[in-house]
DNA sequence: TGTAATAACGAACGAACGTTAGTTTTAAAT
DNA sequence: ATTTAAAACTAACGTTCGTTCGTTATTACA
């Protein structure tokens, strides 16, 4: 069978585990849910899952694949970015600001943050990926950035890593705050406090280090 | 019996398994760890673990007991707090930096950060100290701390919410980038690290904010 | 030395877990 | 209408889990 749901069209079942999955993963961590609660949220019997995936390891490589692919696909292009940069430090900030934000802002999204938050603990693939990914290359280009902006006497000479981690490292406090301590909180109305925390950052900043 | 260990003194069996269970669950978090496999490495059956302790949950809370016991004992007294903030914000900011880390620096510390930073996720109760007495009560003792020195004229008379903010945030990720991302690495080394890092932190804020 | 409390033990319970096997139903393709 | 493959089903396997029970051994104290 292709699609057992008499008449009304829906997801085929693969993307409905999925999708619970990720709910559930993200609500409560990979250990803590069973295969038989995904199976009864899905509304099929657990055995049916293993039509679909290998096990249940395999739905959170499946999530995070997504996950991965859809960051990669985010993200200023360079070009774009150095012409941004012209356009002088302010409006870099603000627009790398809203970028940085627009990449957690759908709701799917908020969810695989939580469960990258969650399992970057007991999962190794996850917690390179974090490091890399989320730590280490975004403080690579904020360093080159910096290098730009010096380069064009656009701030002071200072170490562009230490000016990379000074705003950088206020994004992944955020991230921590809002995904390990305040999850329960609005997400759409946190977001848009984030922003405007990160923007008054990037202010705060921007002052102690423009020429 | 008291101490079945013949003739070698040795701790009481319920510390071995408070201390054995501390290292279990910083090493791979609460869930991950059986009552079997603590009861093995303390080298006695597992129902007599529940001759110390009601059942595993009781001995995380007293852990986290311990932990919230001695974060208490620590800490600056208020009074020493003025009057270091007399002889100038730069030693003010060291001594609080260096502060900071020593809270860290014991081994058995060490293992409760790290089981904080798993367990925060999971565990309602620690979820809530976190925010508490590690976000929270730091940030507002910081804020008085930056509001004394806008009286007494040191630095520029900003918001001293925010700045108590773009001070401590820092600690959060560096607490973060340790605990989480690079638990494999030294802790001696990392800590040595972390506090020249903050240092270098807390200099070039100053030089952004004094007068 | 006898007694009482403490803490060890072996064995087992019931529940939950991930997963597999074999079978039947469904729906598309011929 | 028949065939075929995908995807559902029922049932169960083997483990592991936290915990409890009843019993035995040890130790401290009278």
């Amino acid at each position: 069978m292709k699609n057992q749901n008499k008449g009304n069209p829906s997801k085929p079942t693969k993307e409905k585990i999925f999708d619970i999955s990720l709910e559930l993963f993200a609500a409560k961590g990979f250990n803590a849910v069973s295969v038989r609660e995904i199976a009864r949220e899905v509304g099929i019997r657990e055995s049916s899952i293993y039509n679909h995936y290998k096990n249940k390891e395999a739905i959170l490589d499946t999530i995070m694949d997504y996950f991965i692919y859809q960051l990669s696909q985010s993200g200023l292009p360079k070009d774009d970015a150095e012409a941004l940069i012209e356009q002088g430090p302010e409006v870099f900030f603000e627009t790398g600001a809203k970028m940085y934000i627009k990449q957690i802002n759908t709701p799917q999204m908020e969810k695989i943050w939580r469960l990258v938050s969650i399992e970057t603990y007991h999962n190794k693939k996850i917690r390179d990926f974090f490091k890399k990914e989320l730590l280490e290359e975004p403080i690579n280009v904020w360093e080159n950035t910096f290098q730009m902006m010096i380069e064009k006497k656009m701030i002071k000479p200072l170490n562009p890593r230490t000016l990379a981690y000074e705003y950088f490292s206020f994004a992944i406090f955020l991230f921590f705050e809002y995904f390990v301590l305040e999850y329960d909180k609005d997400f759409k109305t946190y977001m848009d406090l984030a922003q405007e925390k990160m923007a008054n950052h990037a202010e705060f900043l921007l002052e102690a280090i423009k020429m």
